[in-house]
DNA sequence: CAGTGGTCTAGACCACGGT
DNA sequence: CCGTGGTCTAGACCACTGT
């Protein structure tokens, strides 16, 4: 361990903690302790633990300095792709399956994620993902036309309705939700599957600027998994 | 926008992006530039241009400068806590109830798992836990014995395997799957619900020092969330 | 009040990778 | 080759918070 890299010196201080050098819940050096031994600035250090305390190894209080977490946080780190490219990216053609485009008044549930007017009309999507011809999954999808009035045009032959709204609206911010559901008769002769099958779903509603644009739920079949580092 | 803190300039540029200042993949501004412009020293940029990277919305390349993702990567962050604290954060009081603890073969998909020599037994535990007295989750769990020898002894009354091995072993590494899966009789009866309801499921294996410790599928009954920032 | 982490600065050198 | 981001440094001031 001769480098002085931040890297480096996050590796080393993680060893130390993990084998057990400062006990759970205890106070470690200071910053200036710990770049006076390893021989580098404060600034370095300061570095290599704050990245250690976004991975929830240590927790860091000003005065009170630097402590062991008791409990390690465990955090999941998910990329959440466009489904186009989570397809593609294990060599098989993807193409959407358009079921369902109409504006309609929006069920409560819906309408109260999207804030919607009680009356006010929303667009109604649901397209299938096919990964080469096969059911991939299934998305139904409630569109805020008043935050993107284009969309009643778009093309959705070729391209989701999701990769539109990304393109056209790219960098909003979203909430995420899993959970998993049975399957219902319509959902089942769609994904090819048997009614009652457990669903793998995650439902997630995009904002910008404060405006709320979609929400969408997507309905996995068995066999679907969701992988995470660390 | 007068602060020149690297938050304030992240905030800035991340509005910039997004009302459409530099178009998706469009080259942006070099570090040394937009230094000047926001009249501060180029390490703050850099460190505001970081924070956005680790956000997905824009990519960086030594060279060829920077850019603004053509699709943003979404990046779901799940902090994955001990099911006690999830349950207690909540106000409600916890109980874990051992249902199994036993020695035996692992089946192979779980040997697989734990790196197991074939014929090698390990610790098979399941466990119910109790919110408010009523079933929250139910996990099935493998330990290997070798990496955690104490567990034969150790008393799981009031405390969760889980918790006394992340005591034990704290700061390991681990995979997490997420997936669903339907009731058999016997989840159902533990989880109080109907036979073939949809689970959401938790799978984790957990490492400390390149050995395979423990692991674990844990099932949610119908109702449960599993949400995400960002 | 005092000590710790949080951050900014100005300058420097390095590593990668496009041209 | 050489411009861009990646990083380190030494020093400074600030903000929070435990005592």
């Amino acid at each position: 361990m001769t480098e002085r890299t931040h890297q480096a010196i996050s590796h080393s201080i993680r060893n130390r903690i993990t084998s057990g050098e400062w006990a759970p819940g205890a106070v470690m050096p200071g910053e200036i302790e710990l770049a006076d031994e390893y021989g580098c600035a404060r600034t370095t250090v300061n570095r290599a633990l704050r990245t250690l305390a976004d991975d929830g190894l240590i927790e860091r209080k000003r005065r009170a300095g630097t402590r062991v977490r008791e409990i390690p946080i465990r955090k999941a780190k998910l990329e959440i792709q466009v489904i186009r490219l989570e397809i593609e990216s294990s060599g098989v053609p993807y193409r959407p399956h358009l079921l369902l485009r109409q504006t309609a008044r929006a069920p409560a549930h819906i309408a109260a994620r999207l804030n919607l007017q009680s009356g006010e009309e929303a667009l109604h999507l649901q397209t299938v993902h096919l990964a080469d011809g096969r059911a991939y999954a299934y998305e139904d999808r409630w569109v805020n036309i008043h935050a993107a009035p284009d969309i009643i045009d778009a093309p959705f032959d070729e391209i989701s309705a999701n990769e539109w709204l990304v393109r056209q609206i790219p960098y909003s911010d979203c909430d995420i939700e899993f959970a998993a559901c049975n399957a219902d008769a319509s959902i089942a002769q769609i994904l090819n599957i048997a009614e009652g099958d457990a669903l793998f779903t995650l439902e997630r509603t995009t904002r910008h600027n404060n405006e709320l644009i979609t929400t969408v739920k997507i309905y996995y079949p068995p066999g679907y998994k969701l992988r995470s580092g660390l």
